[in-house]
DNA sequence: CTTACTGCAAAGTCTTTGCAATTAA
DNA sequence: TTAATTGCAAAGACTTTGCAGTAAG
């Protein structure tokens, strides 16, 4: 699981569940709880300090979703493959992007800049569909 | 100069200008610093003030530089075209991407998620070419 | 056995806010 | 004039840290 020669422990079992199970991102405050609800001794201290190791060991990204949500961090798995995030600013959905638009923007970051990329992190902020439909809708009804 | 019916005061002036004229990210503090050589008055206090004005407004974004200097937000004046900040994590040195790449980019993620995109931030971590470079060559020496 | 890890509480950052004084329009 | 804006200080949110006890390897 993460034999990076750190021990193994009780709250870290916890607290990369958590990360694991979750389906959208959590922050400091809601990992906690969850955590708790595996382990209740889990302290809030020991979710940071896990945390910074398991970012530091680039197995978890922090995000902070444009500081929509006020300067909370929010935090995820890494995976295989880039993503970005598509947020609409009216509805504060978060739509999740990956594939070949992403791994295009990767290959031609590489050849314009000359980096070797190692991680890419993207957040998008603008209208969803039906956001920016009912807002199309609204100003004819004005007009 | 901004006629969003907001008053126009010394340290508005102040800050603006010295967005302006900043070659590089600011932070609160430096931000601060410089703002009080044109205005001695000017509290930190104002300064998140009107920062958080010109950032609702759409004129300033705010950046985190994927914390690689802690917790700290960065500030710079918004400009026409998208831009991306691409980090040596060696070297620290930041990169300013902008050009076809970005545009085809915005015209990609439009078509892919049907998202009307307002704006965009992208940060890119990796190895600028120099320190590739020397990684490369360092880790020759060793075999 | 050793030393990493933990909970706790206290201390640090960074940011916001209430308020009376000030000032742009 | 008069409502927006400011400096200040105090409060608030979020995060880190010192320490002594605990437990993984």
């Amino acid at each position: 699981m993460r034999d990076a020669g750190i021990r193994v422990t009780a709250p870290r079992r916890a607290i990369v569940r958590v990360l694991e199970e979750a389906g959208d991102h959590l922050d400091v405050e809601e990992i906690t709880e969850r955590a708790r609800a595996l382990d209740p001794s889990v302290h809030r201290a020991t979710v940071y300090r896990t945390l910074g190791l398991l970012k530091g060991l680039g197995l978890v990204d922090e995000l902070d979703l444009l500081h929509l949500e006020g300067d909370r961090h929010f935090y995820e798995v890494r995976r295989e493959t880039e993503h970005a995030h598509v947020i609409c600013l009216t509805c504060r959905r978060v739509l999740e992007l990956s594939g070949h638009v992403m791994a295009e923007l990767r290959a031609d970051l590489e050849q314009e800049t000359g980096f070797a990329v190692k991680f890419l992190r993207m957040e998008v902020g603008g209208a969803c569909p039906d956001c920016a439909g009912r807002a199309r809708r609204a100003a004819a009804d004005q007009a």
